[in-house]
DNA sequence: CGTCGACTTGAACACTTTCAAACAAAGTGG
DNA sequence: CCACTTTGTTTGAAAGTGTTCAAGTCGACG
């Protein structure tokens, strides 16, 4: 594991309020590991044998059903997932795989439990991360039940925009067919609700997303905390997104933008 | 408070392991009430001031979104509920009201921020019965996005035979509105849903619902853990479900029944 | 006995998926 | 650097699924 990585680690909610002799020892039977695109990491079903932490690159939480498929997540650095699995030291409820070139750190599950109950700090720190990881998926079937699914993609929308800063125009950041699995649709069929919602306050160029009415668009689906999730810093519960960035009117830009996925710790 | 129900939220998984004084201090400052059937308990948005633990009755857990409406979890004793928003001292995501007479006692959250701080058995206790609330919701969201609303149907009919012991015949419990409410589908929807599938291997009158061929309604949907929950005891999570009952043939005998709802912890 | 709410049924409608095809962008190898 | 392949996106048409509205049935309860 590289030096320059630890600080990161340490500053997670997770990590930053416990001890500083059980963060080493955590980190100690831990090891980092650099996969290439694509890689599967977990597959939903086996034991959970590692908690899982995105230094660097993207991670695709996902879960499959009878030949069906759907994307739950992406984690971001620097963010965690399959925590609850681990604690409970049973079988992952879902898939993982790299989007891109990406680094993690693997922490043994038996040690994560071992130590949160000596270091009551860790404790709380886990609890807090549990109980934040829970709201977002009761937002996230929130959204899957009361809304419809274009509702959906406006929604979508508007928090992509108010995390980069409540910016006008931004970048997706993600597959459109990674998105669609998100929100719980096709691809074709947010393809045809995004050129329908043309109509209603936005404009799409390939991934740039420029919204020209705010208010019309919030008028198809008024935002709300308690699906969207709250407003202000710390939004991500847990997690730390990239740095939001107004994107430029020109595609073809790299950027570094947020994918407003929800945090998964498991 | 009555003398006889300390005992039984002494046995719940989230208090059971915790410091005889640290449980007296905790339910010093609770206090129980009985309420009338349709009660709102507690309404989505307001700041969680109590955690919940029914003794007695049927509490439904709703959430509401631009006039809509759906049911998210039906807790029964003894259960407890909005653990997570008690935690993170953040508003409600859900709303909650008695499906009828119900007994509930009243844990102010701050006290219970208090105590797992102090009492390590406590906080594992927490972090425990999160995680698998955690975990509730996750399945709960796949079998959203995964399955088709009749597959839906009728993994959750198989889900109650086998949580009632794998009876052949039982009683659904609750109003079939309600159910096709948690499911993710109108009323109308599951009638004609519940109708088409008696050609699948079943047969319902009313409340009372028969699986005449398993594999067949298997073969519609077939059951997976990771979706419908494990199997094998203490599989409501952290949530008691009254003793499965077989149901006699004869409707409208009154037969405690499972519900098969997944446990809210908040 | 009458009222109320839950449940059922039918028909029309709206929404989504599926399948097929075309197109566009990114990466590969000559 | 340019074909060429691969993969993601878009579009159209048809089929399937789910919702809405309206009306009627049933059982529970006062």
């Amino acid at each position: 594991m590289r030096a320059n990585e630890l600080p990161e680690v340490r500053h997670l909610p997770l990590f930053r309020d416990m001890l500083q002799a059980n963060f080493e020892q955590l980190m100690q039977g831990a090891y980092a590991q650099t996969f290439p695109t694509g890689v599967e990491l977990i597959r939903q079903g086996d034991p959970a044998d590692f908690l899982h932490i995105v230094i660097a690159g993207s991670v695709e939480m996902y879960a499959e059903w009878g030949g069906r498929t759907c994307t739950m997540a992406v984690v971001q650095p620097v963010g965690s997932f399959i925590l609850a699995a681990c604690i409970r030291d049973a079988p992952y409820l879902m898939s993982a795989r790299t989007l891109e070139k990406s680094r993690l750190i693997l922490v043994p599950s038996s040690d994560l439990r071992a130590v949160f109950r000596r270091d009551p700090e860790f404790a709380v720190s886990t609890i807090t991360e549990l109980a934040g990881a829970f709201r977002s998926v009761a937002r996230h079937a929130k959204g899957l039940k009361l809304r419809t699914s274009r509702e959906r993609v406006a929604a979508y929308l508007l928090k992509q925009s108010r995390q980069a800063g409540n910016v006008e125009s931004f970048v997706l950041g993600v597959e459109k067919r990674l998105i669609a699995s998100y929100l719980g649709m096709t691809p074709e069929n947010l393809s045809r609700t995004l050129r329908q919602l043309e109509g209603e306050g936005i404009r799409v160029n390939g991934q740039q997303v420029t919204i020209t009415d705010r208010h019309r668009l919030m008028a198809v689906a008024p935002p709300d905390p308690l699906i969207d999730g709250p407003d202000g810093p710390g939004a991500g519960v847990g997690m730390s997104l990239p740095p939001p960035s107004t994107a430029s009117a020109k595609p073809r830009e790299k950027v570094v933008s947020p994918t407003g996925f929800e945090p998964v710790t498991h």
